[in-house]
DNA sequence: ATACGTGCAAAGTATTTGCAAACGG
DNA sequence: CCGTTTGCAAATACTTTGCACGTAT
């Protein structure tokens, strides 16, 4: 089952009834491989032609990590970037450059498996995790 | 030698004048062995009778961060936290509370070599790197 | 003396909230 | 119908900037 179609039905059985604006914060949030800020899902559902105010992009990004359905990814530039929370193994983190801002993801299952083994021995019951690396990027070194 | 000794002279050297408002902010970081707020920065030195225009904490903030002196970190809730960059291998990375939003500090070496090996291998010349785990403490859960 | 540092207040961003109208069940 | 969702505008929270004055060199 596709994110999109798992996260609009969590949705409607978390009590959310099936509003315009939110269903296409969510179809266009399953859409993408990487994350996106609030302020660039609403200029691109704009330029598709699906307006929605920006008000109901922030509430629908809460009503979605209020779920667990989105992950919020903070990049170091002090903008909040949204993405798909993973379903099963398609985990990945962020690789940002320090000049040109840029934000790519990248994955590592080894890396992974160090965060799980870490994760079990701190007293925590630990349910999400990110990895931001910062450096400068291929066109910008 | 010191963070706080290395900062003040890595900020001469820079150019920089030995300003009151920006060494109280180096001497106040220096003695934290976790991330601080602007705000608490602010705070905690008009409790000790040290000052400051919060407008001085966020310059002197960004002239540390300039220089990697300090290292930004984001927990996830909007405020950004900063904290002296690691001199030797004194690395820690953060544990946050979902539910009472405390942060504390971990470190684990096997996570850093998986770290330092990925980060080899993507093509950027990473230089920096932070590692959010997100779940609830022993106290919430 | 001169340029940098500082504090205050004002401005700027990103995000949240109040409210009346539109909408779904 | 009735309560939720939406969009707008106003409010808020964090951070940055403009400016006059103080301070270090």
């Amino acid at each position: 089952m596709s994110w999109t179609s798992d996260a609009l039905e969590s949705l409607e059985v978390a009590g959310h009834r099936r509003g315009g604006a939110r269903a296409a914060v969510v179809e266009l949030l399953g859409r993408q491989n990487c994350c996106l800020s609030a302020q660039e899902i609403f200029d691109q559902l704009r330029k598709a032609r699906r307006p929605v105010g920006i008000a109901s992009v922030y509430r629908a990004l809460e009503a979605l990590a209020e779920l667990r359905l989105v992950k919020r990814v903070e990049a170091g530039d002090g903008i909040a970037r949204f993405e798909p929370a993973p379903v099963d193994g398609d985990h990945h983190h962020h690789l940002v450059c320090r000049d040109c801002g840029k934000v790519e993801a990248f994955s590592d299952s080894r890396l992974e498996r160090a965060i799980d083994r870490v994760a079990g021995g701190l007293g925590y019951s630990v349910d999400e995790h990110e990895v931001v690396l910062v450096g400068a990027c291929a066109d910008c070194s």
